[in-house]
DNA sequence: TAAAAATACTCCATAGGTATTTTAT
DNA sequence: ATAAAATACCTATGGAGTATTTTTA
């Protein structure tokens, strides 16, 4: 059976005449009769009564008309969809983002990314590391927004670079003080976030590069918790700088370092073959672009 | 696009590969890869990434697959319409009566049609003689029973010959007689169904044949309005066996012609190219034989 | 390196065209 | 006699196969 015929069927029942539904159909007479006796004996009946003055569905060609028509309608409205579906920025984009950029990144973004793509319904999947490369490995994400490096065969584009501070409670003996050396990191009680967390091996490298010990004997499971434990007074921290940002109240003390500039690269993941490329990389420009303003302007 | 493709299509959803489905649908997989190919090249999208560890179906794929499988099961729907529509048995049969043989007749075959074809739905038309010819030559009828002749390029099956007997009201002379010679009609006053009525012009026939005259002051619309002017004593008619059978009351005298042996000859007519030709022979058949026990058992 | 999809090519079924015949009014 | 569908026959598209190449994990 073929679309086609189905076409010419429905056709020839509206107008009864082989030459014109031929016409309508811009093929033959001799074609389109053809394609309706196949389909008449692929169906093992009668379509139509044929006489040279008038030709007549016959009761079964009535009934199966309707189901004809009902195919090419659902044909049709998948080909709508298609078209619908084709444009790059419809349809859902599964993103995945690390926990320790989720909350001070997206509320940046989500808001630009949905007024320049109204069409587009981001779903959001807030995972660690490893989750969100399973997820974007076996297709359950599309894109994943992680800090470098991922090692994985993932294609991705860097999008910016986030500055370290450090961070301590209002009590603290650097509180009032403009920056920090890392030398001063050393006497320091430091502490991390939960295994799993890309941020507590960024700042175990930095507190390496500073010659500090990080302190093993308390681990926070989320960043805000981290941070109640700095402002308790439990010990200091390094803080992303998108995290700063957040950083309405004065309950901690945030400074810059004097001589490191430590940083993390977030970066847009995506498989190689992606189909959405167009999508992503336009999101990560915007991205890019909204970070920049931000991190540019304290 | 293509029903064939669809299916590939659906069937690579599921499995996600393009080996596996290739060998569930029986072809090769180059054949599949490049319908696939195509279809997604129609659709103007990416139906599934593919690498060579996986393939994964895109989100417009599994948006698509979702409409190409209503498709598919609107394709078997039809088949299977067609597979109950092919029973000549089954379905809708639209069958046209002459009035003057519709109340007479059907009772008696209409039980036995439906209890050997259960399947089949008949609707009955009863009209005169030439409306019934129009609506069987544009295919409001699959058939018609009709008394010959009927001219008219239809093909047709005799099914009986139905005699004539006369019919007076109980205060007639005729009344305690047995028979009825020819000659003797010359002197009644013969009434007639009004014009268009196959069975007037058969009477006025016999009229003729006897050197009778017909009565044309009064004429009734119907053959029951005739009985009842019969018995009114207006005057005498020829009725057709059947509608002896069903006299049951005695309010009329109904004796068979001595000499003469005046019949009207029942014919099924249908187009010659008509759809139900094994419905239609069969149901001749039936009728033949069963109004044969009734004519031959008064 | 190996598994899987893509490509190259060949073949054949069939949709489509033109010319002609058949059919039924 | 005529209008319309069916048939005959040829062409070309494209679906399907086998063999091979490319890709990537």
């Amino acid at each position: 059976m073929n679309i086609r015929d189905l076409h010419y069927f429905v056709v020839l029942a509206q107008v009864c005449h082989f030459g014109e539904a031929a016409k309508l159909c811009h093929v033959s007479q001799p074609t389109l009769s053809m394609q309706i006796k196949k389909l008449e004996e692929e169906l093992g009946l009668i379509l139509f009564e044929r006489s040279n003055k008038q030709v007549i569905i016959t009761e079964q060609g009535r009934l199966l008309v309707m189901q004809a028509q009902k195919i090419l309608n659902d044909v049709k409205q998948m080909k709508d969809y298609a078209r619908a579906a084709a444009d790059p920025f419809a349809g859902e984009l599964r993103l995945g983002v690390i926990p320790t950029l989720a909350p001070y990144l997206l509320p940046l973004i989500m808001p630009v990314i949905q007024k320049t793509y109204p069409q587009l319904r981001v779903w959001l999947v807030e995972e660690k590391t490893h989750r969100l490369v399973e997820k974007l490995a076996n297709g359950e994400l599309d894109a994943a927004l992680m800090a470098t490096p991922v090692e994985s065969g993932f294609d991705s584009q860097v999008l910016f670079n986030e500055p370290f501070y450090f961070a301590c409670s209002v009590d603290s003996a650097f509180y009032k003080k403009k920056s920090i050396r890392s030398d001063q990191l050393a006497n320091q009680p430091i502490l991390l976030l939960e295994e799993g967390h890309c941020l507590r091996d960024q700042a175990m490298a930095v507190c390496q590069v500073a010659k500090a010990k990080a302190l093993a004997d308390f681990t926070a499971t989320s960043f805000e918790t981290l941070r109640l434990m700095v402002q308790a007074g439990l010990g200091v921290t390094l803080m992303p700088a998108l995290a700063r940002q957040n950083e309405h109240s004065d309950s901690l003390h945030v400074i810059p370092f004097a001589d490191l500039e430590p940083y993390r690269t977030i970066t847009l993941y995506w498989r190689n073959n992606t189909s959405r490329l167009i999508c992503l990389k336009a999101i990560a420009e915007l991205i890019t672009k909204e970070i920049h303003k931000v991190l540019t302007n304290p």
